[in-house]
DNA sequence: CTCAAGACTTAATCTACTTTAAGCGCATTT
DNA sequence: AAATGCGCTTAAAGTAGATTAAGTCTTGAG
């Protein structure tokens, strides 16, 4: 499937887009392959764009004042993602956005996403559940990252997201769940 | 000021609402003071309304299998809160909705907010402006939890929300740093 | 094909935070 | 005024997970 046409059908799941809408996305939306670990997003600069992901999977993350890094999510096929609080503002971001594989993205830049929410108020409902689905899943995560051990958020990913887990190497993963790749290693060993 | 005048003024902030917009508002909302300590809304229970606060303030939590409670969020003056996840889904909530101190907020129920949203679009855009700012600030607590120490969380949160930390017990702002209050008050003891 | 860099593991030592327990001051209820 | 319960503190002992370091295996770029 093409990837334009992959997008559209995504947003089957919320209110579906009339021909119009369809035709003013289109004519808003830029594809992107992109091999990799490659950057598109590094701190600092200001994030201009709403990413959806066709092909491959991302990572969004964080780095503290010694250049740890901090995963703070994966972005696979239909997926969004943003540093939004950069896009608002337009002041430097604190994030990184980077390809985890070669992947096929589509990008919308904000003055077009604006204007689509302006003509079509549709896009505001779609992005709104888009946004409101990500909360739960980062309150949960909050949630899980208070009252659970890294064992049990490990059986937890792997119960949520069976694909990812094939998909990612154990560093990204344990980045993610906020503990260090060693220790992940010697959880996953006394598991058995 | 009237709680529902503040409500009015609170939408400035985003799109204003023009004379119809505020009557269908006003025609859906429902007004209720409650004494400190009073559970809004139960684990177990579906999350039937979307609830800003006008005065006092709130907390959403949620418990593990042993009842422990973890802060999530508190809400004060001018906020918005609701357990998304049961609103849309209407399923049982995970989470509890309490207030902290005696409140005064104005609730809209969920069909009569999909009402508003379906009849005007505006209210499509401010919700989804009050859900991405939601987001940016659990996103940043994330980071915060993975890559700082309880010290440094305890002093950003004294920083963004110096207000609160007048209002709330020290048991809560532990439940929210994600640490124990016993370790809260050892922190604090040794920063002089 | 080669080679350097990334990815996984194991193990010893270290520390940030928890758990448990006890005691005290303050506010709310009776 | 008494009683009850909540919030705060201190301290000892315990633990989940970090750090450091060394070594092996895998991979993709040239």
């Amino acid at each position: 499937m093409l990837p334009f046409e992959y997008l559209v059908q995504q947003f089957e799941k919320y209110l579906p887009l009339d021909g119009t809408e369809q035709e003013a996305l289109r004519n808003r939306i830029v594809e992107r392959r992109i091999k990799r670990r490659t950057c598109i997003l590094h701190q600092g600069d200001v994030c201009k764009h709403y990413t959806f992901v066709a092909e491959g999977c991302l990572k969004m993350y964080g780095a503290d004042a010694a250049g740890k890094e901090y995963n703070l999510l994966f972005a696979a096929e239909g997926d969004w993602l943003a540093d939004i609080d950069s896009l608002h503002s337009e002041r430097p971001a604190q994030l990184f956005i980077e390809t985890i594989e070669p992947s096929v993205v589509l990008q919308i830049a904000k003055a077009d996403l604006w204007d689509l929410f302006t003509h079509y108020p549709k896009f505001d409902r779609n992005f709104r559940v888009i946004v409101e689905e990500q909360y739960i899943e980062l309150q949960y995560r909050l949630f899980q990252t208070f009252s659970t051990t890294a064992l049990e958020r490990y059986e937890l990913f792997l119960a949520r997201h069976p694909k990812l887990i094939q998909r990612l190497p154990n560093t990204q993963i344990a980045s993610y769940l906020g503990i260090t790749p060693e220790f992940l290693s010697k959880i996953k060993s006394e598991k058995r």
